[in-house]
DNA sequence: ATAAATTCTTGACGAAGTTAATTTATCCGT
DNA sequence: ACGGATAAATTAACTTCGTCAAGAATTTAT
C-alpha cells in the first residue's frame, strides 16, 4: 500500500491552530511554554504538536541551551520548519505587479516585478498568472525541490474596497474595477488557493504575525505615501468595518475647523491626506518655492540642505500625521503603532515632527503607546499579501 | 428532603450564555430561531434553555401568533422573566450618587439621588451602602417580594480610569482618587457581587444589550457634556485600550493645524473637548455676547430666540463634534453611532450641524453608519451601571 | 383521515481538552 | 558513579459540550 503524502498543515482544532501560531510567531518554544502562554494544558500541546511534526511543519530542536539553570528534564523546543511550504504574494498597483515567494515565516525568497499595460481584468489576470508561473519556476535554496512542489496558496493585495471572505474586489479606484471576483478567477487559472485582501490590511497582517505586532494584542499600522491609510488589530483580529470602511486615517479631519482646512478629494475638509500625501506635499512645496515644476526629489534635497520654507512644508505634513495618530491612539489605545511609508528617502524630514505632535496629543497613558517609524520597501506590500496567504491556512473556507 | 432554592442564572457553558443573551436581548424567540441566529443546533438550545426555565429566568410563552402561516407545530417562544432578578446600579459623580434598581432587562424600577458631601473614600462607601440599602428596601411591583430578596449584583459607574477586572479605581479626577479597590470595599459592606466600570463604557453596555446596539456587531456611543467621551463595541466586545485609554474622542484634535486651535487642558491643541464641552461653549458664548456672567441656560435661551452669534457658537460646537465623529467613523467603521448628552435641553441646537458635518466628513460607505442623536436623562448613567451588573452574570469571576 | 410541515425532545455519539499518573531526561550533592 | 530532586513530555482515563439522527408533538393542507 503506497504511503500517502504527508498532510498539509493539519490545523484540525482550535488548539492545533493556537499551538501552531504560537510556534510560528514566537520562535522556538518548549511545549510547556506554549501551554503557559496559551492557557492550554501541556497534554493538549503535546497532542496538537505531533501531527505538525509528522507533516514536517514543526520540528523538535535538540535540547536547547538551558536558560534557567537547575534540575529537570531539559526542554526540547518546538520550532517551525519555514521551508515546509512556500507562499506566493502579489501586490497589484495601477502600474505593475509585484510578486514574491516567501516561506512560512513570510520571509521573502524571490521577488519579481511585472509592468501592467492595461487595467482590463482579463489582462491583469493573465499577467498575474504569468508572474506566478515565473515565481514558482524558481527553486528552493535546499536545491532539491522547486517552489512549485511546496506552494499551494496565493495571496493578492490590492488597494480599495475588498471582500476577503468572498474574494471579490468591490471597488478599486486605481484599476477602475467594480465587483470583480478576482480570487475565483485566479484560483481557476493558477490552481492555487487564493486569498484577496486590501493592501494595507495585508501589510498589517504581516506586521501582526511577523513584525512589530507580535505579542501585542492590539496595534495599528499606518502607511504614508500617495494615499494615507491604516489598519487596526484589536484582540488579535483585524478591524473590518461594518460597511467595509475602517482605518481611513487619511480622512481624519485634523484641520476641519478654521478656514485653513484644505479641501480633500473625498469631499471632506482638512483631512490628513489633503495635507500630508505625497501630492499635497509637492503642491505645497511648489507654492512655497514659487516653482510650479518642482519635483518631490528636488524639494527633499533642498529641505535636507536647510531650505527653511521647504523644511516647514515637511514639518507641516509631519504635524498632520502626528495629529491623525493622536486621534487614532486616543480612540483605540493600541499597544503599538507602526508608521511606514513609500518614500523611504524622506523619513528623516518627517519623523521628528510626527513624534513631537504625537507626544503632545496622546491623552494620558495613551502616550505609552510604542511608536515605530520606518521605511517601507517595495516588496513589503507583496510580502503582506503572502502573509495573508499564510494566515489563510487557518481560516481557509471561502463563504 | 427540603427542596433547595432554584439556582441563580445557570450559565454553565458557552451555549447557555449564548442562548440566554439571545433571549434576553432579542425578545421572545422560538428555540429553532435561537438556533438559527446563533449557529447552535436546536438540540443544544433545548438543552441549554431547560435549566433557565427551571430557575425561573426564562419562560415558554403560549404558542405565539403564527407569523409565517403554513403547516407545522407552532413555536412556543422563549421569553425572559425580567422580574426574576433585580440589579442595583449606582453612578458616582463628584457631587452625588445616583442609584437605580432595574430588572433583568435593565429597565429602571426605582431611582434615588443622594448628595455627596465629601470625596473621602470611607464617606463615599458609607453613602453608597446607605443608598443601596434604601433602594433594596423598596418592593417589586408584583407585591410579594422586596427587591432585597432577588438582588445579588451591584454595578458601579464612575468616570476616569477604572479596571473592571480587578474592581479598582485607578484614577478618578473628579474624586481625586488613585488606586482605590472600590469593588472589594463595596462587596464587603453590601454583600452584593460588585462590578465597577468606567461610566461611558457602562452606558455603552446598556446600549449594546438593551438599546441601539442590539444586533449590531460594532457600534459606538458618544457622550457630550462636561466632558466628551466615547466607547466602542467591536464584535460584541468593549474596546479596552492596551493602557486603559480608549474612546477618548474628546481629545481627537479637530483643530490642531492652524493657529486657531484652542489649547486643551490635556496639553493638546484643538481637541473636540476644548471646543464643544459645556465649559468651552459657555466660555465662547460669554466672549461672543460680551457678557462674562452669561450662563449656559441664558445662552441657550437666546440662541433659541434667534441670536445669531450665539447660534454660531452652538453650531461651531456641533461642527467640532461632527468632525470627531468623522474621525471615529472613518477609523472604526461602526454599524451605528449613538450621540447622547447631559444637556437634554440643548440638543436641538447641535443636532443639525452634527449631522451635516458628519455627512460631509464620513468617507465612502462609512456614511452608511446609522447616527442617532438623543438626550441622556440623569438616571441613564446609573442604568448603565446596572446593565454592567447584568452582564456580570456572564463573566463573574474577578481576576 | 392522511400527508406534509415545522417545532421540539431525546439519547447515542464524537470531538476536544483536562486531570492525574507515568515516563523520560537532566542536574546536583555526596 | 549513584540516588534523589526536578522539570518536561507523554499517556490514558475521564469530562464536558455540543452535534446528529431519529422520533414525538402539533399544526395546516388535501
Amino acid at each position: 500500500m503506497p504511503r500517502s503524502a504527508p498532510a498539509r498543515a493539519p490545523i484540525t482544532s482550535p488548539a492545533a491552530a493556537t499551538v501552531f501560531t504560537t510556534v510560528l510567531t514566537q520562535g522556538p518554544v518548549s511545549r510547556v511554554d506554549v501551554a503557559r502562554r496559551t492557557g492550554l494544558s501541556s497534554a493538549a500541546v503535546t497532542k496538537a504538536a505531533r501531527p505538525f511534526i509528522e507533516a514536517g511543519y514543526l520540528e523538535e530542536l535538540a535540547s536547547a541551551e538551558r536558560t534557567a539553570p537547575g534540575a529537570g528534564r531539559p526542554a526540547s523546543p518546538l520550532a517551525i520548519r519555514p521551508d515546509r511550504e512556500y507562499f506566493i504574494g502579489v501586490k497589484i498597483t495601477g502600474d505593475d505587479l509585484i510578486g514574491v515567494v516567501t516561506d512560512l515565516q513570510a520571509r521573502i525568497r524571490v521577488a519579481k516585478h511585472h509592468p501592467l499595460t492595461s487595467h482590463d481584468v482579463d489582462h491583469v489576470v493573465r499577467a498575474l498568472v504569468d508572474l506566478v508561473a515565473e515565481l514558482l519556476a524558481g527553486s528552493a535554496p535546499d536545491g532539491a525541490t522547486s517552489f512549485r512542489d511546496r506552494a499551494y496558496c496565493l495571496g493578492v493585495a490590492i488597494s480599495g474596497d475588498v471582500d476577503r471572505d468572498t474574494g471579490v474586489v468591490r471597488y478599486s479606484p486605481f484599476l477602475g474595477w467594480r465587483d470583480v471576483p478576482l480570487a475565483e478567477l485566479l484560483e481557476e487559472s493558477t490552481g492555487l488557493a487564493t486569498t484577496l485582501e486590501n493592501d494595507v490590511k495585508a501589510l498589517t497582517v504581516a506586521e501582526q504575525w511577523f513584525g512589530e505586532g507580535v505579542g501585542a494584542s492590539s496595534f495599528a499600522l499606518v502607511t504614508v505615501g500617495t494615499g494615507i491609510g491604516s489598519a487596526l488589530v484589536l484582540d488579535g483580529r483585524l478591524v473590518g468595518g461594518a460597511h467595509g470602511v475602517a482605518g481611513e486615517i487619511g480622512h481624519v479631519p485634523v484641520a476641519g475647523m478654521g478656514a485653513d482646512g484644505p479641501a480633500c478629494h473625498c469631499g471632506g475638509t482638512g483631512c490628513v491626506e489633503a495635507i500630508a500625501s505625497t501630492e499635497a506635499i509637492v503642491a505645497s512645496a511648489r507654492r512655497v518655492a514659487g516653482d510650479p515644476a518642482l519635483t518631490l526629489d528636488e524639494a527633499v534635497a533642498r529641505a535636507r540642505a536647510g531650505d527653511e520654507p521647504l523644511r516647514a512644508v515637511f514639518a507641516t505634513a509631519g504635524h498632520a500625521i502626528g495629529l491623525g495618530l493622536g486621534a487614532l491612539v486616543n480612540l483605540f489605545g493600541p499597544e503599538r503603532v507602526v508608521v511606514s511609508g513609500e518614500g523611504v528617502a524622506t523619513y528623516d524630514l518627517f519623523e521628528d515632527q510626527i513624534r513631537r505632535t504625537f507626544a503632545e496629543q496622546a491623552f494620558g497613558s495613551a502616550a505609552r503607546c510604542g511608536l515605530v517609524i520606518r521605511p517601507l520597501p517595495f516588496e513589503e506590500w507583496a510580502r503582506g499579501a503572502a502573509a495573508v496567504a499564510v494566515q489563510s491556512l487557518f481560516v481557509s473556507d471561502r463563504l
